[in-house]
DNA sequence: TGTACATCAGTGAACGCGCGTTCACTGATGTAC
DNA sequence: TGTACATCAGTGAACGCGCGTTCACTGATGTAC
């Protein structure tokens, strides 16, 4: 039956590509259209298929859309992992920047975070995936604050920058008036500010 | 005509009073329903009146919600007003737990601000009410900023604290596994932090 | 005081819409002999 | 190689729902004479 397995395997991974082209079609969906008209037909629309057919590789809206959320939050964790296994003056800045640049670039991020927010009506299992995954966030933070020689609660120093972070994201990306490029160099400069409050200038130069 | 022009006072303000009414039972309901449950008709069915008349005095959905969400706003500006006017140390660190009790209590107001973030379809008339509003917020911490003897560009640190103490409640108000009284603390413990790293303690008993 | 008319808040029913989801069915591909 | 059957991704149409909003109408109240 080896034949057997290895024509499942395949089948298996197209079914993982397919699984992906869904998802990405659904970022694609969230990054360009207000929440409130994301559709699953939108999305169907987007990925070339039709909404019955997303049935066929997710049960329902609300996995869609978690695995949509879940699948961009390992890709911010992924690269704040690289910037904290790295030395050196200047860690959290850099690495602040980084997640500053990375949710505005990916309004994806923003709009879920707000999401389920707003929306939370997930099962046991879908809290705890998030839970984990922002507790792997939380973690590179830590590890660059740690690295940074901050002495004190790293852990609540790591959450209450975090939330911050955030916080500046949200209040401050729909500044009416400004736009664009003016929009970020303001968040960037908050986000300085937050960093360095931190981080005390002494301590990038000793 | 004086009396007729006493008789359309009152007419007036009863109007004014049966718009109060809904806007409480709009406000009323956000508090107590997921957003995506809120509607016309639960608000009038709150209101003891049906949806239809609702439209006697509001345009439309978005403007019930703006008009709604202006009206805590306006109530947090008063409360953190109050508190700007007073003098002595850790004026900051009062403000800033008043807001974060003020956000938790009604929990209204998040879940507009992430509405209006969400979907920010706002006409120019609304945007600039939304805006007016949040620079008395603005206002108000930079005041309270200022009193705690913190040089630097006010402002910008004022931008930073409001955006970090959203940021707090949104980042961790439905921190799971924990509830009510434990989040509460939680989220004053880092408010005070973000508190302190902006009126360092040396400040507050020179 | 009585009567005819005007005003206007309030209503139930309806309109049109888009949504998430289901289902019977199609049609391509793989399997067994 | 050819044929009958099994599997399964994919589909269009439909279901049932709740939404925001509109509208013709009611009924109470005020106004004019």
């Amino acid at each position: 039956m080896t034949r057997g397995k290895t024509f499942n395997k395949l089948r298996e991974k197209e079914r993982q590509l397919r699984r992906e082209i869904i998802l990405d079609a659904a970022e694609c969906v969230f990054a360009s259209t207000p929440f409130s008209q994301v559709s699953m037909r939108r999305i169907a629309k987007e990925a070339g298929i039709s909404a019955a057919s997303i049935y066929t590789y997710f049960p329902d809206q609300e996995s869609l859309f978690l695995e949509s959320y879940l699948r961009r939050t390992k890709d911010i964790v992924a690269i704040l992992k690289k910037i904290s296994d790295e030395h050196g003056a200047g860690l959290l800045e850099k690495m602040t920047l980084a997640y500053i640049s990375y949710i505005t670039k990916q309004d994806v991020y923003s709009t879920m975070v707000a999401h389920f927010m707003l929306y939370s009506n997930l099962n046991m299992e879908s809290v705890e995936k998030l839970n984990s995954i922002e507790q792997a966030v939380l973690d590179c933070f830590e590890t660059a604050i740690i690295k940074s020689k901050v002495i004190g609660n790293t852990r609540l120093f790591a959450h209450a920058l975090f939330a911050s972070l955030n916080g500046i994201f949200i209040t401050f990306h729909n500044y009416p008036g400004r736009k664009g490029e003016d929009v970020l160099r303001h968040m960037k400069r908050l986000a300085l500010i937050m960093c360095n409050l931190f981080v005390p200038v002494d301590n990038h130069h000793p």
